[in-house]
DNA sequence: TAATTCTTGACAAATAAAATAGACTTTAAT
DNA sequence: ATTAAAGTCTATTTTATTTGTCAAGAATTA
């Protein structure tokens, strides 16, 4: 029972984002520096992600991603899902209900209920946290921002 | 985020075999039979368990399989560890920190502490449940009990 | 228009899960 | 003792998933 990295670097890097956010969209280049994540991978992360509502995208010059609401607003549950399609411990518990493996015990099987509750008790503590938590917590253990170096020059 | 089938059909037949359960060991034939799992998949995975101290053998013939505890002294979280190997989200919560694949941001970073409480809320619900609940709750449903073909002879 | 950045879909390598197979050992019953 | 019915051990194979790379394209800004 293993979270994909998907999921992994997807949250390093929707905090990254958060943390490090400046007037800028951010740039894949300088989050998969900080996060030691390769460039091309977090591409189609990023675009998992964006299909999940969770980033929006600015193309061009300056341009970048940026999170589409704010960081209060996002849970660690929601970027699970947008980043591994699914979150379901076994398949016989996904909601949408036109899973192809359906299980020939699928309603008369005692483990079934199992997987559901732990399940939903995963997505409930899941649900309970969001990237500004993940943010207080950087902050609390003093965890250092990078500047953008786009501003470096001005200084 | 998925359990692998060993976890899955180990449950299964633990459950299986605590239900069924008769005078006589029970057997790879009988259990695979009933919960519709290859013979020669459910032997591996009744050796993780044996491993795992789950589980007795008899070899010869009428031998088969028991429970080395009594149903209510087995969890779901302890089958899960003995066919899983090792019961974690990310890699980086692992207890036997020998792992080999560390994170660079080991213990400096945030997103290993939602790992750890989410496989932690697991554990423990996981931990709660034992296979006579199981039981309990298929009775409750009507499920019903085969009898061993071994006695049916006598009848 | 040129440079920068995201977009898209295909592809390939690596890893892990799932299942199968065969030769072997132990044991109970006769 | 012999025989047949179990479990035991260790490979191997197959299949699926994960992880990552690549290249051509489209949008945007300066």
């Amino acid at each position: 029972m293993r979270l994909s990295t998907k999921s992994r670097y997807g949250l390093r890097a929707l905090f990254d984002m958060a943390y490090h956010a400046g007037t800028l969209p951010a740039q894949i280049k300088d989050i998969s520096r900080r996060q030691n994540i390769s460039p091309r991978y977090l591409e189609q992360i990023f675009q998992d992600l964006k299909r999940g509502g969770l980033l929006k995208s600015r193309r061009g010059p300056q341009g970048g991603y940026f999170l589409s609401r704010k960081p209060n607003e996002i849970t660690v549950q929601q970027i699970i899902m947008a980043a591994e399609g699914e979150m379901a411990l076994v398949d016989c518990v996904k909601s949408g209900k036109g899973c192809k493996k359906e299980c020939e015990f699928d309603n008369q099987c005692v483990t079934q209920k199992i997987w559901l509750e732990a399940s939903n008790r995963l997505n409930d503590y899941l649900s309970s946290v969001t990237l500004k938590d993940l943010c207080d917590d950087a902050k609390a253990m003093g965890m250092e921002k990078e500047l953008d170096h786009r501003f470096m020059y001005f200084i």
